[in-house]
DNA sequence: ATGACCATATTAGACTGTCCAAAATAAATA
DNA sequence: TATTTATTTTGGACAGTCTAATATGGTCAT
């Protein structure tokens, strides 16, 4: 299906590349010529002209079909790069990633405080857990009975680093289990925004501490933010209870279970 | 507070630089150069050793500290200037715009179904409205109700394309009133990935009417989808209820307006 | 002293040309 | 036909040069 495309079928000089930027979110700030490229290029992909995984010209042959040099034609290929438009392969070509369907990304415009996440969460999270209720099948909730035993076992031995990847597990499976691509990625990407942030907050409040010299190793005891004993034995009791609501396929329930988790979670949090 | 940063203090040689890309969501692929460097300024940037507004040295000064060529530098910039982490002011120099972790962001794999979205946007608009109803202020109750009165009147005038606006615009109020940045965003996205998908699914279905020559007449007289009187009046009447039960303050059952809405969405697609 | 104006230095933008390593392709071989 | 080898293509990286916009410092008139 993928194929190769040649170079002739790309047009330069469309109108509205000197004119509007209808892709790229913010700014093009100065008129720079590789950013001209690339917003002409972009449109041309996203025309439906092109096929996910067809190969563009090289980087020699559109330096003159756009009469640039081949530095400006890189130049413009990175920001499309980075804007997961293309992939480029080194001693292959550039391919083609996403086209005009591409779905429109989520971008947080600035770093979201923890209790909004947490409450997020309890909202987006438990309406997960509503739907994955419903819809799991028994082999799904075998397999998170499985995680659930195999994290008790994990607390036992203090190994809080494999119980943080095991815990990922059985949000990502609750998450497909949903059996919505929406549902399933939103909460994946809020856990994984959870995840990132405390291990942030809990930087930060280690470097505090170690900056005043007061008693470092009260801190340096947990590897983790939230991953001592007691929010384990917590963590371990929610997901025993969730694990029999979802069996008996009590949805309503079972939203309420992980909402109350994660109403402890961010009164854990409010006192730590 | 913005100072300029001597070069001598970046150190090029950072242990995780070739070893992982924290910064960076998903690839770095191949082992380039200027991508590397990238991922080491970024680090840099984000050590907090740099404030929002310093500029970064010169290209020049960092090719010397690389000890790369200046190419490399400046495409490494541009992957940084793509990513939000710095600001090229041609002329003038780089400056930092963010030295915070930088927020994931969410993109969806495929393209979703509509109904999923339908779904998805029942609950979690739902859970929007719901904290709206909760937190909005009156002034924002006053609005929302001024916007259901115009696009009442935008109704009897027709004027589908200004309906489209208003309705977005009261989308944006309640999302926004929410009073949580994650729930407020997820929605607006969510909204937006309705939109685009319906219009993109009307064009089709338009195409592919006209593609058979069957009396193209009766779709075109629609200028969006599910913007045809019919649908118009249930929807100023869902508000209507809506903004009444937002006034007092009744949450839940502003969700479950907002959700039976959205489940006729979704029988309203699946007849047409 | 202050503000407007001008010459100069600095900066990123862009071009040309070159070489390299990896990948893809074509050719030769078993 | 399948495998290996040689060739070509492609992106990665380098050096050097020039330009336009910006920033800086100094001069001059007020």
């Amino acid at each position: 299906m993928s194929h190769q495309h040649s170079a002739e079928n790309i047009d330069p000089h469309q109108p509205s590349s000197s004119v509007e930027s209808p892709l790229f979110d913010s700014k093009p700030v100065g008129n720079r010529l590789y950013w001209q490229v690339a917003d002409s290029l972009a449109q041309f992909i996203m025309s439906n002209r092109l096929s996910i995984g067809d190969r563009l010209p090289s980087e020699r042959e559109l330096a003159q079909v756009y009469e640039v040099s081949r530095q400006t034609i890189r130049e413009a290929l990175i920001v499309l790069e980075v804007r997961h438009l293309v992939s480029i392969k080194p001693g292959s070509g550039v391919y083609v990633e996403t086209n005009a369907n591409s779905v429109p990304t989520l971008t947080l415009s600035q770093q979201p405080e923890y209790l909004e996440i947490v409450e997020a969460l309890a909202r987006f999270a438990g309406e997960a857990t509503f739907l994955a209720t419903q819809r799991a099948s028994n082999k799904e909730l075998l397999m998170l009975n499985a995680y659930i035993k195999q994290t008790h076992q994990l607390v036992a031995q203090q190994r809080f680093s494999d119980i943080a990847e095991h815990v990922n597990k059985m949000h990502h499976l609750i998450a497909t289990a949903s059996r919505n691509t929406i549902v399933e990625h939103t909460t994946k990407w809020l856990w994984h925004l959870h995840d990132t942030t405390s291990s942030r907050l809990f930087q930060q409040q280690k470097q505090a501490v170690q900056d005043e010299n007061s008693n470092p190793e009260q801190l340096s005891q947990r590897s983790h933010l939230f991953f001592d004993n007691a929010y384990c034995e917590m963590f371990i009791t929610c997901y025993q209870s969730l694990y029999k609501l979802m069996s008996q396929r009590d949805a309503d329930k079972a939203r309420n279970r992980i909402q109350a988790h994660l109403r402890y979670l961010s009164e854990y949090f409010s006192i730590t």
